[in-house]
DNA sequence: CCAGACGTTGTT
DNA sequence: GTCTGG
DNA sequence: CCAGACGTTGTT
DNA sequence: GTCTGG
């Protein structure tokens, strides 16, 4: 699954890497939790071009009483994402990208639990699939809210944890945010054309979520 | 018909 | 909102 | 994901 | 143990 992740790049290099025409206000994180604003990209049907939005990480579904469910919405299996009352809708309708350079997985050493980093290989920003909701509140405050696809863990990942996020490789990029044109299944077969993965212990630090330092996910144990 | 759930991960 | 269970 | 709270009444 | 907050 994934439950923590980093954007730790320049809001000039998200603009330069994501070909957005607007540098987004945007600060370093090491260790974005939860029910956070996180950065994403979305594509409006009467927009040309993919725009960035911030988002409340985990999804509150448009009929729910209370944000609260989000917390529990965090992430969104593809196998079963289309199936979902929680999902459905925004699968077949909102998608979007969200923005990262590595995440945390947790690892099960009889009663420890070890945290690891996740990063591209090669270092560089990229995607995680996700899928997003719009929800009035009793006071009609509207929240925009996200969640993130998971998937088996690849030969990476899998030591580690048996779940991980979706990294949608770069090309495919105009896929996903379309809807009409790829589904859920279609985008698995994909996932091998991104770079390898590199994983590194990470500080157990990153486990209160108000540490938010590069020595998260720089330092090992 | 109405009431109540609607999710993931991990562990047993 | 939509589906399942009673 | 992990950390931290988890309750009432009454008084300041 | 379970829920809420970050």
């Amino acid at each position: 699954m994934c439950g923590r992740f980093s954007l730790t790049v320049s809001p000039e290099a998200i603009a330069q890497q994501f070909k957005l025409s607007q540098v987004p206000d945007s600060q370093p994180r090491y260790n974005i939790a939860p029910s956070q604003n996180i950065a994403t990209l979305v594509k409006r049907k009467e927009a040309p071009e993919k725009q960035f939005q911030w988002m409340r990480w985990g999804l509150v579904p448009s009929w729910a009483k209370d944000i609260k469910i989000g917390y529990k919405l965090i992430n969104a299996r593809v196998e079963t994402v289309t199936e979902k009352p929680s999902f459905r809708s925004a699968i077949k309708q909102r998608r979007c990208l969200i923005l990262a350079d590595g995440f945390y997985e947790w690892q099960k050493q009889g009663k420890q639990k070890q945290p690891y980093y996740f990063q591209l290989e090669s270092g560089e920003v990229f995607a995680f699939a996700g899928l997003w909701e719009t929800w009035n509140s009793p006071e009609d405050e509207r929240v925009i809210s996200c969640t993130i696809l998971t998937t088996a863990a690849d030969a990476v990942v899998s030591p580690i944890h048996e779940r991980m996020p979706i990294i949608v490789p770069s090309q495919h990029y105009q896929a996903w945010l379309d809807p009409e044109v790829t589904t859920p299944q279609d985008i698995l077969p994909l996932l091998s054309d991104r770079d390898r993965l590199q994983a590194k212990p990470a500080s157990t630090m990153v486990n209160n979520p108000k540490y938010d330092s590069p020595a998260l996910a720089v330092s090992a144990e």
